[in-house]
DNA sequence: ACGTTAGCCGAACAATTGTTCAAACTAATC
DNA sequence: GATTAGTTTGAACAATTGTTCGGCTAACGT
C-alpha cells in the first residue's frame, strides 16, 4: 500500500467514523485543507467507504429508478407496502403520496390548469388532499361522468377537488361511455362539452387513474361497463384503460368501438403533455404495464408490490 | 414505521447511495430544501445510515503484524484513532470495524453459530451493524446477564443482534455474577442455562469484550462488580476480564472466588475455538495484554493508541 | 541545457450543507 | 374561547465542501 492510499484511508476514517471536518483532518494529518478534501474524495472514489441505509423504502427507490428508465418517465414514486400481504388496500398509501405530490405542485404555483380522470384512486387522492386557498386554479374533467352515482364519479371527484383548493371546476356533463358510436359523436358535439374539451387540451398536467380489465375490475362494479362490453373489449385485446382509452398489452389502443363510444380525451390529446398516472393493486400490474407502454404517461405513482409485478413480467410481452 | 421515518430513509438513501444534493432530494421528495436537510440529518441521528471504511492505514497494518506475531493471533485489526487527544471514546471506531468484520463474515456464510459476550463495545458493534437477512444464524450468550438494565446488557445486545440479522438468539437468563459460589452452581445447573451452555460450546466463533480492573473500569459503573469485589479481585492479581474470566498480568486465571461466581463459559471452553476480542481505550492496555497472554484469543480488534500501548510495555511484565 | 508535458498544489471561488431565529401553527389547558 | 407551551417551518446566515484555475515541479525527450 502506498503512503497516499494510507493517508486517504486515515482521512476517510477521520471523516466518516470520527466525523471530523476537513479542516480538522488536514490539521491532524499535517496537510492542507484542500489536500484533505482530495484524500477523502479519493477514498470515496476508490470505494473504500461503504454505505448501508436501513429500511424497506430503499428498495422502493430502486424500483422507481427501474420504472423511470424502463418506461421513460420523468418522475416516479413507489409507495412502500404497509399492508398485510394478501389484502389489497394499497389505495390509501397511493392516495397520500399522490395528494402530497399534487399539493406541492399547487403550492409551488407552477401549474394551475389540471385535467382529472376518474376512479377510486383519484377519489381517495382528493380525500387525502389538505384544504388550500388557491383562487386561480382550474380543474377540468378529462372524460364524461359515470352514470351511477358513486364516490369515484368524476363529478364528485372534481367538485371536491375544487372545493378543497378553492379553484374552479369544469365538468363534462355527459355519460362516460355512450350507448353507441353515433351517440358519442352527438355528445361530443355539444357546446358545453366542446368547451371543456378545449380546456382539457390546455391542461398543463393531467392526473389519471389506470383501470384493469380482469374479471373483478372496478369498471364492472361501478357499472361503467357491462359484463358483455368488458368481455368484448377483452377479446379485442384490451388489458388496461386510461382516461377512457382502452389499450392492449403492447401499449397500442385497441381497435374496438368502445374507444369510439368513450367520451373523453384521446391518447393523442394526452401525448406530449404532463400525464401523472396513479394506480396500484395486485391485479392492475398488467394494465399498468400496458398503459405505460403507450408512452403518454410521464409520471407514475404506484405501490411497491405492483411496481415489482410491473417490472417482473416486463420482458415477456414486450 | 411512520411516514416521517420512511421519508427520512428515502432522503438518506438518495443522499448517501445516490449522492443526490439536498436540493435534488427535496425536489424528488416534494419537500423544501431545509426539510430534506432535516430528513437526512434525522436518518443519520437515528442510526439509519451505517457505513464501513474498508482497510486501515499502513501504520496500523504494522501494528497488526506485531500484535499477530507477539500474541499468536490469526487475525488482527488495528483501527485508526479518530479521537481528539484527551478524550477517550475509541468505542465508535472499534464498533464500526467490528461490525464490518462481522458483516463480511456473516455475508460469506462461513459461520452461523456465534457466541456473544458483554460490554459497551459489543453493544456499539451491534448498533453499527446493518440489517441483514440471514435465516439460519444463531447467537448465543456466553454469560449471564448484568443485573442492572443497561444498553450493554447481554440480553439487549444479543436480542438486537438477532433482530438485525434475522437470526435466532439464545439468552442465558441468570445473573452474570452470582452472590456466592454455591449460588453460581445452582444457576449453572438450571436446565435452560445448561442448554445454552451446550450451545455456547458449539459456537464456531465467539465475540467478546475485554474489561479492565482499573479504578474507573466500567465493571463498577455498570454495577457488575461492587467496589469491594473489584478491590478483592485486584489484590488477587486480576488485571483483565474476558467472558467472566478474571486473569492476571501473566495471562493465568486468578485464584479467586469471583471466577467461580461468574456464570458463563470458562477459558478452557473458549480455548481452541475462534475467539474474537474487541476492545480499546487508553486504560485497557494492561487488561488486553493480560487477556491476550491467556492464549485463547485468536483475533483482536483494537484501536491504534491502545495497540501501541499493548505492544510498548509488553517486554516489562512478560 | 532546454523545452515540453504531466501531475500535484493551493488560492479563490462556487456550491452545498448546517444552524439559528423568529413566525406560524398545534394542541392542550384553564 | 383565549392562552400558552411545544412543534414545525422556512428564510437568512454561517460553515463546510467541492471545483476550477493558474502556477510550480519534476521527469522526460531532444
Amino acid at each position: 500500500m502506498d503512503a497516499e492510499t494510507s493517508l486517504a484511508i486515515r482521512a476517510a476514517w477521520l471523516a466518516y467514523v470520527g466525523n471530523f471536518t476537513q479542516e480538522a483532518i488536514a490539521d491532524r494529518l499535517g496537510v492542507s485543507r484542500i489536500k484533505a478534501q482530495r484524500l477523502v474524495a479519493s477514498a470515496m472514489q476508490n470505494g473504500l467507504v461503504k454505505f448501508f441505509v436501513e429500511g424497506v423504502p430503499a428498495e422502493c427507490l430502486l424500483l422507481e429508478d427501474s420504472l423511470t428508465a424502463t418506461f421513460n418517465l420523468r418522475r416516479c414514486i413507489v409507495v412502500p407496502d404497509t399492508e398485510t400481504p394478501g389484502q389489497d388496500n394499497a389505495l390509501y398509501g397511493l392516495a397520500v403520496a399522490a395528494a402530497g405530490y399534487l399539493h406541492r405542485l399547487l403550492m409551488a404555483g407552477s401549474v394551475n390548469t389540471i385535467g382529472i380522470g376518474h376512479g377510486r384512486t383519484l377519489a381517495a387522492m382528493v380525500n387525502a388532499l389538505p384544504r388550500m386557498n388557491l383562487a386561480d386554479s382550474r380543474f377540468v374533467s378529462l372524460l364524461g361522468s359515470l352514470t351511477r352515482r358513486s364516490a369515484a364519479n368524476p363529478f364528485d371527484v372534481i367538485a371536491r377537488l375544487a372545493e378543497r383548493t378553492g379553484g374552479e371546476c369544469y365538468f363534462m356533463p355527459v355519460p362516460f361511455i355512450a350507448d353507441s358510436v353515433g351517440d358519442a359523436e352527438v355528445l361530443r358535439a355539444q357546446r358545453g362539452v366542446q368547451d371543456v374539451f378545449r380546456l382539457a387540451r390546455e391542461c398543463q398536467l393531467c392526473i389519471v387513474g389506470i383501470a384493469d380489465l380482469t374479471p373483478d375490475t372496478h369498471l364492472l362494479r361501478s357499472h361503467t361497463l357491462t359484463a358483455a362490453e368488458l368481455e368484448s373489449a377483452r377479446s379485442a385485446g384490451a388489458v388496461g384503460e386510461l382516461a377512457g382509452c382502452f389499450v392492449a398489452a403492447d401499449g397500442k389502443q385497441i381497435e374496438h368501438e368502445i374507444n369510439e363510444r368513450a367520451v373523453g380525451v384521446t391518447l393523442e390529446d394526452l401525448r406530449g403533455r404532463d400525464v401523472l398516472a396513479v394506480a396500484g393493486g395486485r391485479n392492475k400490474a398488467d394494465a399498468i404495464r400496458a398503459v405505460l407502454r403507450t408512452g403518454v404517461v410521464t409520471a407514475l405513482i404506484v405501490d411497491e408490490a405492483t411496481a415489482k409485478a410491473v417490472l417482473l413480467t416486463n420482458g415477456e410481452t414486450a
